[in-house]
DNA sequence: ACCTGAACACCGTTCAAGT
DNA sequence: ACCTGAACACCGTTCAAGT
């Protein structure tokens, strides 16, 4: 029989909000967003789900909180939000900042998935935002075209952009593509050309799928540029 | 009882893929995408859920299926994806045929954010995208610059983009945010100052959110600007 | 104050069975 | 060939109850 000097196995750490949102962050990490249920997460957090719902309002406050919890990742990355009273060169610094929030976005390849589901604004994400009105407006934006701005970088302002032609999957689902394609080449000759070429600049993978970041960054910097007419030729 | 002469009261036209398709965007329509469910599916065509998947595959199949739909109606109303021969102006062809997608988008209100979700490609997405890059390439691009276009336009080829700052209820959530923008005009001096100019400039609704339309015009423009730039100095 | 057991309403999906 | 009933494994969530 146990007696009382058994050594606490475990100091069994209240739950709480904060270590909630930690596990249900690492579940996705882990195990993609179809593994974040209440359950597994329960599991997780050795409770059982029900426990949950004294910490949390419902999975949506979940999501919600996840949310948060990366922008706030970007933001401790970024070493604040803050903005310069005094910038020399808006276009770089919100390049730098986009491009880091990019960073963090990848090593959490769910969250824009879950980013795009949600309606209620991140306060972290409302930080993120007003750092970049403020560079924008302390770098000779109007505030009409700061918000113009923001329309136009769209999800790309958090670090991400949606990727409509690519597979999840790169090795398995390219080969089928590719064989697709190559059947279809009457079908649909610029497409097949258009991939022929891409193919040929980057004989390193199979059949040569995109740079995801080379093609963020243009993006980006065919938006930055054009602001920057739209801010000259006012 | 019944005779054998009483009137059959409904042909019973059957199952169909078309018809569970049909069915499916009709229900997406009316009830938002959480309403499409296999039973509710099943419901609305008189017949119980498991006779669904003999004509397709499994929900995934459907929601491709929906997605490929979708792009059809675009198509359609677009008079077919082909490509002229002769294209004398780039720009505002893509522009005309991007805006008539974004006016089915905006019809089916569900289906971007069914289509983020997709990873098998629709082969009528395909046809788009074939008939996209011909006009780029007709219109002087080499396949590398058509390439970056597709990834620079992202989701605004096929006629939505990510909104990340705006709630889907309007009415309500604007009160909201405006009381809360309101108390925290010390936290977010930029972005309040921002949203008061907006407000200014658009007196109409009730705190003036934005011009969707007028913003992803903006923000189309500004990518085939920059393209036009990439494609000059070549 | 914090956690749980049992239960509910709802999913997508299978499988053997009906016509 | 086409459809169904019963059942399974899994959701999120409630509520009264335990400590």
């Amino acid at each position: 029989m146990a007696t009382r000097t058994e050594p606490v196995p475990e100091p069994r750490i209240p739950l709480s909000r904060e270590r909630v949102l930690r596990a249900a962050v690492k579940i996705a990490d882990e195990g993609g967003i179809e593994a974040l249920t209440m359950r597994h997460l329960a599991e997780e957090l050795g409770v059982e789900a029900m426990s949950l719902y004294y910490h949390v309002a419902n999975k949506e406050a979940i999501l919600d909180g996840v949310v948060d919890a990366i922008v706030e990742e970007i933001e401790e990355t970024a070493g604040g939000f803050d903005v310069p009273t005094e910038v020399d060169n808006w276009k770089s610094a919100v390049r730098e900042r986009i491009l880091l929030a990019r960073q963090v976005m990848l090593s959490h390849p769910w969250a824009p998935g879950v980013i795009e589901t949600r309606t209620n604004q991140s306060l972290a994400a409302v930080r993120h935002f007003e750092g970049l009105v403020g560079l924008l407006r302390e770098g000779g934006f109007t505030y009409d075209l700061a918000h113009h701005a923001l329309h136009a970088l769209g999800s790309r302002a958090l670090g991400f952009s949606q990727e409509l032609f690519e597979p999840d999957d790169p090795d398995q689902a390219d080969a089928e593509a590719a064989a697709m394609f190559e059947q279809m080449a009457d079908q649909f000759p610029y497409i097949v050309a258009m991939l022929g070429e891409i193919a040929h600049d980057d004989p390193d993978s199979t059949l040569g799928w995109c740079d995801d970041q080379v093609e963020f960054e243009f993006g980006l910097d065919l938006i930055l540029n054009g602001l920057e007419e739209h801010l000259e030729t006012t």
